[in-house]
DNA sequence: TTTACTGCAAAGGGTTTGCAACATG
DNA sequence: CATGTTGCAAACCCTTTGCAGTAAA
């Protein structure tokens, strides 16, 4: 199973491929969607790459069309398989969702080559932010989805060059 | 002057209209840029209607030429003036930078009408997630130009549509 | 008066969609 | 078999760019 540079694995102890690929087929069950061939094929592009852009997927995998790729997206993030990341302005990002990963978690975005990575933050941070960003909402009667934190900048391989 | 719904003005005290535009000249003069009359209009827009999409601002400035908005927004973004902000991924949106504003915010980003409002976190909390932060790059030699916290959701107007 | 900026219109490029063929339950 | 899915190619739409005319230092 792949690990995460903090040590911290991208899925809980006992997750492995198939406990994905099954939880998506239950997830895209809820909306009648069939968890089809190609379907399959972008999730597992994105368990074995991490969050990628659509060119990144379709080269993973030289079997898929572009044309379905964008369709299975937007399926699979209706049914909450898939979640888009917004980075600088570029290209589409896609990732597996929390609920698929079990592993919250935040992005360094990088300005260079578009590169992200995940990182977490220590329990009580996450839980001290969390608070004041629902105050936040609150007071401007904002109803919450998620939050977002992203550092932006550049990684280890852009910074010098 | 304009105040945020907080209570903290979005410009410090003393901070006029003025004062934003010698400061954006001043920014542009650095690089050999001109103030023109178009730049300081997109500039008066942003000030006047918070972060806004370019139809936003070409709406509020009939005199403004599409192309040359595009331009002036790539000039002031370059000089430090505006700052562009990515959101959920339709049109593109801009706003003044906390350079010129004085004011270090954060966003929530309504995904019905794409509105985006800005809010502030405690100082002690934000102090708090600026060092987890800094200590989640210096682990992945990440080098970081800014962090972006956004909530994502949906805004007072259209939770209930 | 030189250099940078503007505006129109056309091109670019990622994403979406029409439609006929196909596969899955 | 009926309905949902696929793939090709064309359409979309926001954004960028070429170029001739204009304004700013």
């Amino acid at each position: 199973m792949a690990l995460e540079g903090d040590g911290i694995p991208l899925l809980s102890a006992g997750f492995d491929d198939d406990d994905v690929h099954q939880l998506a087929a239950a997830k895209l069950q809820v909306f009648s969607q069939r968890y089809t061939r190609n379907r399959r094929l972008v999730v597992g592009a994105l368990l074995h790459c991490g969050p990628s852009t659509i060119a990144e997927i379709l080269n993973h995998d030289h079997a898929l069309a572009q044309s379905s790729t964008y369709r299975s997206l937007v399926v699979l993030e209706e049914a909450g398989v898939v979640h888009r990341i917004v980075t600088t302005d570029d290209h589409a990002r896609f990732e597996l969702t929390e609920e698929i990963t079990g592993h919250h978690h935040h992005h360094l975005v990088c300005r260079g080559c578009g590169a992200i990575t995940d990182v977490s933050l220590p329990s009580d941070v996450e839980r001290q932010l969390d608070q004041a960003l629902a105050e936040a909402a609150r007071r401007h009667r904002f109803t919450t989805d998620h939050h977002r934190v992203d550092l932006v900048g550049l990684c280890e391989n852009c910074v010098d060059r």
